[in-house]
RNA sequence: GGCUCCUUGGUCAAGCGGUUAAGACUCCGGCCUCUCACGCCGGCAACGCGGGUUCGAUUCCCGCAGGAGUCACCA
């Protein structure tokens, strides 16, 4: 009878208990092996990459069957940011992440296992408490930090082999409810502990779909559930909420992995089947100061943000295929052999993801976004191309608004072929490469080679100005630049140049490289035909006439 | 320090007792080609170390080393 009157004298308000939970969230309704899933942050307002990771691997695990909710894991106070909800879930959403249900503003929310915020939850993380407490499993500790302080420091002079509250260290485990009655009295705070059944040599065995098989000592810590400002520990508010959410697989970092024992003794304890564990590897970053890899860092890289992607222009389905490459390396192959199918359509697995932490590769990003970007028709180009720029490039964003169907005809050069381009990698690239289609970004340089004298270039732009015809079919363009190649002592064909060099000034590839430099400033274009097409015949006529006064 | 996990080319990684140890990215050649890009062909480059087990170990076991994580009234 002490422990009941023990929880009454501790939780006098609290007036529902366990069953009346379960009654109020009951087992879902989903297909057979369709899996509840979840991503769980902390309101910080800041997406790391690492994060969308994380929420990226809960959200394939569901798959379409299964369920994916977002939850609000608020009971650190101190690290609260305003927003941060908001935040979080912009975030998420820019890389076409939606969760099914659960958190959508800092107010707002949807699904029927909520409150789905755990500050919004603590009358739940009580009555459980409560209950623990009734059965003798749980208890309120007074001591003071300086106290467990000074136990923390006897245990590392005495070489224990475990630190912690436990055994003999744990100075309130048989507490009566008269003392406990005085103290709170007095005013004294406490914060609630959990009376550990393990025992000092007990063992657990658990298989984590990512890890496979663990073994690890049991937990004997009387760990705390509530703290003293009544708010759960991370420990227990996981165990209830994901009970009660009935979340079928937890994924999550593998910092979590050695309190498993912890958190399935607590399953144990409070009567619940526990979920399957994935502990997913951290992405890593190398470190050129110790040679080594590290986590991917907040402070040190920019790219632990996500908002850097955004930023730089890598669109959201490139970095989604990034992050799949990294979750399934067969995704690559799967991709290659399905060209056309959607990431949707692919079977990602848990327990092909790597145990370790793969190094961040944004050489590899760079490469599978131009990819990506390269199988885009020009509509979706240009519609993600100014949304880009209207954050983060004004100038951009007015030329290729102030005349779309201009902006969408220079997207569509060479768009579309059965070898498409693979020039972008991120929207941030397209003013600088686009430059010379617009007189506000093309400065005018002219990047000749050097190995065509100047009266050659001459020679070439005013017999080219003399032949230009706008109108003309692209498949007599560069049979008239051929022509005029060797009516100026060039070859015709690169190859005959090469078999014999000394015959002639140059081939038919320097002629062209000649006016393609006087009309666009380059040696590197796209095809030059196009472009002309797409500049008008005015802008080409103005540009040669430039080039051709340049050189006199 | 205790405990746990991890270890195949520069990077991501296949492999699950017998392989010429896949593939992708990067880099370097070459081909195609008016340039570039694409594409194609080719090349450089790896099983951390030491013991076992076995006819045979990258693969299984044990040590060692290295890396990562954890040991809070933070998550």
């Amino acid at each position: 009878m002490d422990n009941l009157t023990m929880s009454q004298l501790l939780f006098p308000e609290i007036d529902k208990t366990p069953a009346d939970y379960e009654a109020i969230y009951p087992a879902r309704e989903l297909p057979e092996g369709a899996k509840v899933t979840r991503f769980a942050p902390s309101p910080t307002g800041f997406l790391h990459f690492g994060s969308l990771f994380a929420a990226f691997v809960a959200s394939r695990t569901a798959g379409r069957d299964g369920v994916f909710y977002l939850r609000i894991e608020d009971t650190d106070k101190k690290r609260e940011v305003e927003n941060g909800v908001i935040g979080m879930v912009n975030g998420l959403k820019q890389f076409g992440i939606i969760p099914d249900e659960g958190a959508e503003s800092e107010t707002a929310e949807s699904g029927a296992y909520g409150p789905y915020t755990q500050s919004r939850r603590t009358h739940i993380y009580k009555a459980y408490v409560k209950d623990l407490v009734e059965r003798g499993l749980a208890y309120p500790c007074f001591m003071t930090e300086e106290e467990i302080a000074g136990i923390r420091a006897r245990q590392e002079s005495e070489k224990a082999l475990i630190p912690g509250i436990y055994g003999k260290y744990a100075k309130y485990r048989d507490i009566t409810v008269g003392e406990a009655k005085a103290r709170i009295d007095a005013g004294e705070e406490y914060v609630i502990r959990l009376k550990s059944p393990g025992k000092p040599d007990g063992r657990i065995k658990f298989k984590d779909e990512v890890k496979g098989k663990i073994e690890i000592a049991e937990n004997i810590l009387d760990i705390v559930l509530l703290k003293k400002d009544g708010t759960p520990t991370y420990h227990f508010a996981h165990v209830i909420d994901d009970h009660l959410m009935r979340t079928t697989h937890v994924t999550r970092g593998d910092e979590w992995l050695s309190s498993v024992p912890i958190h399935l003794q607590l399953f144990y304890l409070l009567g619940f089947k526990a979920p399957k564990y994935a502990h997913i590897a951290p992405i890593m970053k190398e470190d050129e100061k110790t040679n080594g890899k590290r986590k991917l860092s907040k402070r040190k890289d920019p790219e632990a943000a996500v908002s850097y992607y955004a930023e730089a222009g890598y669109p959201a389905g490139a970095v989604n295929e990034y992050l799949m490459t990294i979750a399934n390396s067969n995704y690559e192959d799967w991709k290659r052999a399905n060209k056309t199918g959607a990431i949707d359509d692919f079977a990602f697995s848990l327990n092909k993801m790597s145990k370790a932490g793969a190094l961040f590769d944004m050489v590899k990003l760079h490469d599978i976004s131009k990819t990506y970007i390269s199988t885009l028709d020009t509509e979706t180009v240009y519609n993600l191309v100014s949304e880009w720029a209207k954050e983060y490039d004004g100038q951009l964003y007015n030329l290729i608004t102030r005349d779309a169907d201009y902006a969408k005809r220079i997207f569509s050069i060479e768009r579309g072929n059965k070898k498409p381009r693979k020039d972008i990698g991120k929207w941030s690239e397209v003013k600088d490469y686009y430059s010379y289609f617009y007189d506000e970004t093309f400065d005018g340089k002219l990047g000749w080679a050097d190995d065509v004298s100047d009266a050659d270039k001459l020679a070439i732009l005013e017999g080219y100005a003399k032949i230009y015809n706008p109108d003309g079919a692209a498949e007599d363009w560069f049979p008239q630049v051929r022509e005029l190649a060797v009516s100026l002592g060039f070859a015709g064909a690169p190859k005959e140049y090469k078999q014999n060099p000394d015959a002639f000034k140059g081939h038919v590839g320097d002629v062209s490289g000649v006016i393609r430099v006087a009309v666009t400033g380059r040696l590197n274009t796209p095809d030059l035909y196009q472009i002309m097409q797409t500049l008008g015949a005015d802008k080409v006529r103005e540009r040669l006439e430039t080039a051709i006064n340049s050189l006199k």
